[in-house]
Order: structure tokens, then C-alpha cells, then sequence
DNA sequence: CACATTAGTTCCCTTTTGGGTACTATAATA
DNA sequence: TATTATAGTACCCAAAAGGGAACTAATGTG
């Protein structure tokens, strides 16, 4: 399966984006858009899941939905998934060492956003 | 307009998850979430654009497409807009200071999507 | 008067995402 | 023998996100 190629010459780093005529913005944002990515990456930055495991810590995502999310992740090498020749089933999902380099951008995500709850939903509550 | 809380009790950091039950990453989620925000910050982390300088940095983006994203992206408080009475009309976005917090971050994923690219995309022509 | 310009909006259509239910395999358990 | 458990898949339908093209407002220019 071939891999689509993204082409972007309007990034303003594109003298730092190195021999490849594509924005890596372009291509962090393909790896980690999806309603669940992010979230399944954040999990799974403590420690392997198995796929229920993460299943219950999302508990609005369907099981459907969560197969192509981590299959998506596979594909694009962020996770692996090992499964155990087991019954019944075990499927192990973890970061592989490309996926582990996104765990500081991740942590930084987290603050932020811990940050941002506290600005956004004082404004609000104090306003109400 | 009120915002929608989301509750999360599975983070692996409750516990620095300060006073709110709601994940900070999956707050993190919905502000980047679309298909052109992260672009669009990281565009305006160099300098405040107009609309159309932005649209011409993303080529594939249709006007209401881009109008959307940016509209979202100033009710999260991320970006502001400012309008300047003139004809034809110029509004310009940039990023506001809680959305300047997001640089840093910013920064470390272009630096993962270049070393991103490097990997897979070697990997793949390798193999072809 | 016609045209260009900018930052949109509106309408309609397609694609993606999501939701529900049913179905599968296999061994252990009751 | 029926049930349970896990990690899915298959199918069908509804909702949301996204895309394309046309339209608008207001003024300056030819």
C-alpha cells in the first residue's frame, strides 16, 4: 500500500523541512487527526494496553471505530500490535520507538490543556 | 454560547489533572481536532495573516472551509480576527496569547513530522 | 457602466464518521 | 451442552464533516 505523498511549499520553515518538497506539519497532522488518535497515543505513552483496556478508558468510542483508529496508528508505525495466540484473545497495543518520540509532545499537550481549562473555564464560570 | 465540558476520569494523570474531572487531552483533542487547524496555528506562529494569505498557504482548503476552522479556532480563544473597515474588506488572524502557548508544542511536532519523514519515507523508497 | 478585489455566505452534494446489531472463533467453565 | 470471554468483522443506516460552485457587499479603477 502505497503511502500518499503531500506536497507543500508554503510552510514557513521550508528551508529546515530538509530534502522532502512536503511539510511535516502536513504529515503530523495526518498521523494524528482522528476523533480518537491523540487520545489512544496518550494512553498508551504509560504503558502497553490490551485493546480492552483502552476500550474502557474511551468509553464513547465503539469498538469499530477504535479497530480503525489503531490500525490507522499501525500503519502509519506509530503503535504496534502483537497479538497472543491465546483464547480467548489478547492483543497487546504499545508505542513503537517512532510513536515514543511523540511522548513529549504529548506531555506538553497535556499541560496545555490542563492550562487551558483553567483559563477558559474560570473565564466562564465567573461570567455565568 | 456555552462550551461543552467533557468528562474523562481514565487519564493515566488524574491526578495532575487539577481541579476539573475532564481530560486536558481530550480538551487538547477538540481545539486541534479539523483538518486545517494545527496548520493554520502553525502558519500563524510566525506572524498574523489575512485570510487570504492563508488561503493561499494552503491550497487544497476551500473558502468556507478555511471561514469554519477560524471561526472555531477564535470561540477556543486560540487566534483572534480583526477586522479593518476598508473596501474590499481586510481581516487579519492571529494568534492570541493563551494560542501563543502553543508554540513551543507546535515546533517539537514539525520537528517529529521532519524526523517522520526522513524514517518512513526512506524506508519506503528503499523498498520500492 | 463594467470589472476587479476581499472576505465572506448559501446551497447542494459527497465522503467520512459514528451507532446498532448480529456474527465469528476457540477454549474454559458451569 | 449452553454460556462466557476477547477481539474483532459485516452490514445497514444516520449524522457530521467536508467540497464545489455560485452569489454578495462595497468601493476604486478603466
Amino acid at each position: 500500500m502505497k503511502k500518499q505523498l503531500i506536497k507543500h511549499e508554503q510552510c514557513h520553515m521550508r528551508d529546515k523541512c530538509l530534502k522532502y518538497d512536503i511539510c511535516p506539519m502536513l504529515q503530523v497532522q495526518k498521523i494524528v487527526a482522528g476523533k480518537w488518535k491523540i487520545l489512544i497515543l496518550w494512553y498508551l505513552s504509560y504503558s502497553p494496553l490490551r485493546f480492552s483496556d483502552i476500550k474502557s478508558k474511551l468509553p464513547d468510542v465503539t469498538q469499530k471505530m477504535l479497530t480503525q483508529q489503531l490500525r490507522s496508528l499501525e500503519e502509519d508505525n506509530m503503535i504496534y500490535r502483537k497479538v497472543y495466540p491465546v483464547v480467548p484473545p489478547k492483543v497487546e497495543y504499545g508505542l513503537t520507538d517512532l510513536g515514543k518520540k511523540l511522548i513529549p509532545i504529548l506531555e506538553m499537550m497535556h499541560g496545555f490543556g490542563a492550562e487551558y481549562l483553567v483559563q477558559e473555564l474560570d473565564k466562564e464560570s465567573s461570567v455565568d
